[in-house]
DNA sequence: TAGTTATTGATACTTAGTATCTATTATATC
DNA sequence: GATATAATAGATACTAAGTATCAATAACTA
């Protein structure tokens, strides 16, 4: 358990054990200016251990020895990096999830909640021109497929 | 103006000029049992009459005489019967709009907030392959894309 | 090691929407 | 048209998710 390390706030907390992506994602944000701080590794090191999208508030409720501010701010700063993605759920809920790649669009199950990415479609090609036939230059978009994964549909 | 005969609240309201769309839609409701009521008229009147996508607290504005909760209530109603159709902006807001048709998506306007219909075209059946690709079964999605309208983008 | 600046955490605040409950109103029936 | 009853309205309190503020603290730099 990547969280199991975290035992009360203030001082020489020992370093989660580190996951070479936590570290990675540090680094990567030091190239950026943002320093390295505790706060913020426990904030990643919570993110990257869990399993399947989840919401900020869990990961308040994971991290009681972190600010809730910090849990956002951190959110946000992995969010503007493109660490983390942002995934909609039918009913508006906003949750993240550790990204391993750039631009991409989710499965989400209804069931277990689970997310599988959705690749190798060219669904983007066919918004540009649907949205191009209608007079408009598209520059964005929300994209998220909700339905039943392999092992919720045929359990 | 439609929601200029709105004067004050409880008794003897003016109707207001009637729009065949709201008589029609207030009929659609009949059939499926729900009442006629002042408040609710003029909620759909309101909603009819807003040129594009507008959210539950403009139309509260625009209605001071009606109250907050009936608002959201009548709204979700017309979501509901499928007579208003939801629209979501690229920072989660919800907005709504009357909706001519069945399903169907948006594109939105960055600028005017203008909308379009994204007709004639085959997404679904595109996300429904790709669901199936990953072993999914497709159940619902979320699509909205945005960008610029012809006259935003070249005014 | 000291100075500067980013970051933190506590807290207050905001916004969108829902729940509750009493009073009222629309409709069906007589 | 009068009346019973069930839906609806409105006031209000509440909730949840997220942001703003600001003094205290910690990380980097020289």
């Amino acid at each position: 358990m990547l969280t199991s390390d975290i035992r009360h706030k203030g001082h020489d907390h020992p370093r989660p054990r580190s996951l070479a992506a936590v570290d990675e994602i540090v680094s990567r944000l030091a190239d950026r200016g943002y320093r390295d701080t505790e706060p913020r590794r426990l904030v990643i090191s919570a993110a990257a251990a869990q399993g399947r999208p989840f919401t900020a508030e869990e990961l308040c409720a994971a991290l009681p020895c972190v600010g809730r501010a910090t849990v956002y701010r951190g959110l946000r700063l992995l969010v503007e990096t493109d660490l983390v993605c942002r995934v909609l759920l039918e009913d508006r809920e906003l949750k993240y999830q550790l990204s391993h790649q750039g631009h991409h669009h989710h499965m989400l199950c209804a069931v277990c909640g689970v997310s599988a990415d959705l690749a190798g479609c060219d669904v983007e090609d066919v918004l540009r021109e649907a949205a191009a036939a209608a007079g408009f230059r598209m520059s964005g978009h929300w994209l998220e497929v909700y339905g039943l994964c392999g092992k919720c549909a045929s359990p």
